[in-house]
DNA sequence: CCTTCCATGGCACTCGGTGTCAAGTATGCT
DNA sequence: AGCATACTTGACACCGAGTGCCATGGAAGG
């Protein structure tokens, strides 16, 4: 029968199944949550609703908030992956201003979805504090990806850590600007001002450094 | 009798009364949370332990996390009160930073306390979670302040949230890299080279837009 | 056809946190 | 002194998140 072809499609049946729950689940949360509220959402509404039980729910959920985070994990992980797909000639700061690009790109193609979540985030402390811890693991990662560039160690040398910090709170600013202001703006020249401004002699620098 | 003596010191009896009670429950918290771990810990152990009614520490606290994480309320409290009392005259950056140097002689003062508190804070997660959205909050606030001082609408310009932002990251990883090293280098000679690094032209720029 | 594996559901339990009420105690007024 | 008032406390009940455990059922595989 099958048996070649499912050594050929190795994520068949049971995996698929799995990630139909899985999203049934994420599905039902976010509309419940937005139309409630996140806290005034308990997760015996959301299992009922998706017609699954409140344990399976802790099976493809670790909390209540990891439903509503996850969005940011992705923003996270492709930032990174930019980041890592950079040329090794980039200095630092230009690279990592091309990472969160792709971030601004991401939330700037559908923002009737994005802002919504970001205010939901920003707005519910508990899934505040998540996200402020993934922006701190992000930032962790990123100092470890600009330190394995130039060959630094992140432990030793604060320039790493320095950098992915200023820049995430560069965005982070621009963000939050751009989410106060509806989604208006052009949010890639909001983060274009913050990082110039937060790093006024990053160009200058780099034509001064660079091999002529 | 002393009825003249309550009237000079108007916060008696009761109010003494509460504080005991407070500081004896963060005591015998902070204890039990060394010896045997913060997730460890539950709150029964530790009513039990004061000799208080569950009820009772939640009207003390609004939850276990805030027994830990008050100690960071203080630290962002003194850094507030300082830049509200820097020189007008003095700019942005360098007001940031001489706030920030008094949490750190605040920290460096004892550190066999400081040390084992950011420890925890760093290894638990949820007093992490708590001990960044604090940041956050601290980040506004100090932001607000500069705003302030500039003229400047906190919605409109990125600059004050941008300069406050990025003084938290290089105090931040000061610290860290301070915690590291067990405390055994000089923490204000470690936030002096991240607030430059961060900040390589504000000497510059202060020098050349300082009136003559 | 039989076995083995895995997802699910149900159950019981822990723990953090809140509302409510009753009792005790200091305070203030007469 | 005596009484009314407000505040603190403790006890109880309750909720919601999260976990461990076990039984069941259905799919994959020999």
């Amino acid at each position: 029968m099958h048996t070649s072809s499912e050594a050929l499609a190795p994520l068949s049946m049971a995996e698929r199944k799995r990630r139909l729950v899985r999203d049934q689940l994420g599905e039902v949360a976010l509309h419940l949550v937005a139309r409630q509220g996140y806290e005034e959402t308990t997760v015996d509404q959301i299992v009922a609703a998706a017609g699954v039980s409140r344990r399976t729910f802790f099976r493809y959920f670790k909390s209540k908030e990891d439903i509503v985070v996850e969005s940011v994990s992705d923003l996270g992980a492709a930032i990174r992956a930019e980041l890592a797909a950079r040329p090794t000639g980039e200095g630092p700061e230009a690279a990592v201003r091309a990472a969160f690009a792709v971030a601004a790109e991401q939330l700037t193609l559908e923002p009737e979805k994005a802002l919504p979540l970001t205010r939901l985030m920003f707005d519910t402390p508990a899934l505040h504090r998540r996200f402020l811890e993934h922006q701190s693991v992000l930032q962790e990662e990123l100092a470890a990806e600009l330190a394995r560039r130039e060959g630094l160690d992140v432990d030793e040398d604060l320039g790493p850590a320095l950098v992915a910090g200023v820049a995430l709170t560069a965005f982070q600013v621009a963000v939050e600007a751009w989410t106060r202001h509806n989604g208006d703006g052009d949010l890639n020249l909001l983060i274009d001002e913050a990082f110039s401004r937060t790093n006024p002699g990053a160009a200058a620098r780099r034509r001064a450094t660079e091999p002529g």
